[in-house]
DNA sequence: ATACTGCTGACAAAAACTGGCAGCATGTGC
DNA sequence: GCACATGCTGCCAGTTTTTGTCAGCAGTAT
């Protein structure tokens, strides 16, 4: 195995550990003296990748992905910059930053003749008023990620009130408003609802008990959708 | 020079030219020998680098961009992902094809647990119906990058045929339409052509005498816009 | 204090890379 | 058809890089 291999080996052995690893457990895992391993990690830290070492305890890897080395044709480099733009402008918050974050690390290692055709890019996206939202979408991307139950403060089509426990499983973004698709425990079925009509979130500790995918495949189903689309 | 910082500066002598390069042209310019050179052009085709060669001719990469391994964090996926979601669903047939063969790309250079991430992903973009346009957008983009007039037939807002020729610089997505901006030669001013009314649209050979980008940035002056948005 | 761990330097062995050569295949120009 | 330019591969010796071993220092958990 060539060392770039074993560098990306590396970072997927670091990532199935969720607790910290020690130098000699990975030098093991990928057929590496410990003294070269430590000379991997060095290389990988100055790749970028978000790896920290603490003395006695181990190693472990910031969640994030290292991509390889990937060549893009021009059309598709011109689909990920106007698909961030459009998140950079239509997305809540935070995922609006994360956007334009990924577009400036894209930028960053382009030579300055294809950045300049990237900042200048001719493709745009349309204005439209902002979306407000009165709670923090990352929270709810958190508990769709990590499949834990919400505590969701409701304001009702009608106008009222709902207190309710949700099992949240994906966010729906449309023109005028986004919308999160939850197995609602009070109704036993699925509900969806306005991210703008969401008093208040809170992420309860415990886990709901399927597969987020699964909760999706059925909801799909359900909904009589096609399941590529949406 | 180590030699991974050998094969990138390769790909950029590459890109410098047009016309195909002899394989003793790249060895003097990367200052490598011919048989080294060889096997670096290998080790780039190897990384899926689109080089290529010809006997009698010599070297041609076709269009786009390598991208450097680079670290994105689960939001900055998640972006991208999204993005190119919504072009695959609202952008033009050829760029959403693009939208769709980028995300595979991505995709498949992630391990298995965190493509299944991907393709199960749960942010999702809202349905609508398609734009229907008469032309292929993938020439007025084309016509864009390489600053050429394109020869326009357009039904105008009274429903009057009209012949021009433009200068385009830059394509709008909207919800409900695309826009392309360009300068009009018959009007002498910036004028904005709705691409489902574009009857036909042929790309002529003689470029346009300005910079695409200094057109980009007058319009955004005269329109009063925002530098950083639309 | 002890055990565990991260981290660095030095040095020799192992592996990879490199350059020169030779040869073959394929394309261009005449 | 011919000469020429070019891409491409195998071989081999010299060079460079990578790797493993050893040794030592520093920080953390118990």
């Amino acid at each position: 195995m060539s060392r770039s291999e074993r560098l990306i080996d590396l970072i997927q052995v670091l990532r199935r550990h969720r607790r910290p690893v020690s130098g000699r457990q990975l030098a093991e895992e990928t057929g590496v003296s410990l003294r070269t391993l430590y000379r991997d990690i060095a290389s990988l830290q100055a790749q970028g990748a978000e790896i920290e070492g603490e003395a006695g305890v181990g190693y472990v890897l910031r969640p994030g992905f290292l991509l390889p080395p990937m060549m893009f044709s021009e059309e598709e480099i011109e689909a990920l910059v106007l698909g961030s733009r459009w998140v950079a402008k239509r997305g809540d918050d935070r995922l609006a930053a994360a956007a334009v974050d990924a577009l400036a690390k894209i930028g960053s290692v382009l030579p300055g003749e294809l950045k300049d055709k990237l900042d200048g890019s001719t493709l745009l996206v349309g204005p439209r008023q902002p979306i407000v939202d009165r709670i923090d979408l990352g929270l709810l991307r958190k508990a769709i990620r990590s499949e834990h139950k919400l505590a969701l403060h409701y304001l009702d089509n009608d106008g009222r009130d709902s207190h309710r426990t949700v099992w949240p499983f994906a966010l729906g973004f449309f023109e005028e408003t986004r919308v999160l698709a939850a197995w609602c425990e009070l109704r036993q079925d699925f509900r969806h609802f306005r991210t703008d009509r969401i008093r208040q979130a809170d992420m309860l500790d415990n886990r709901y008990p399927r597969r987020r995918q699964a909760l999706l495949k059925d909801w799909r189903v359900a909904r009589g959708v096609d399941p590529a689309g949406v």
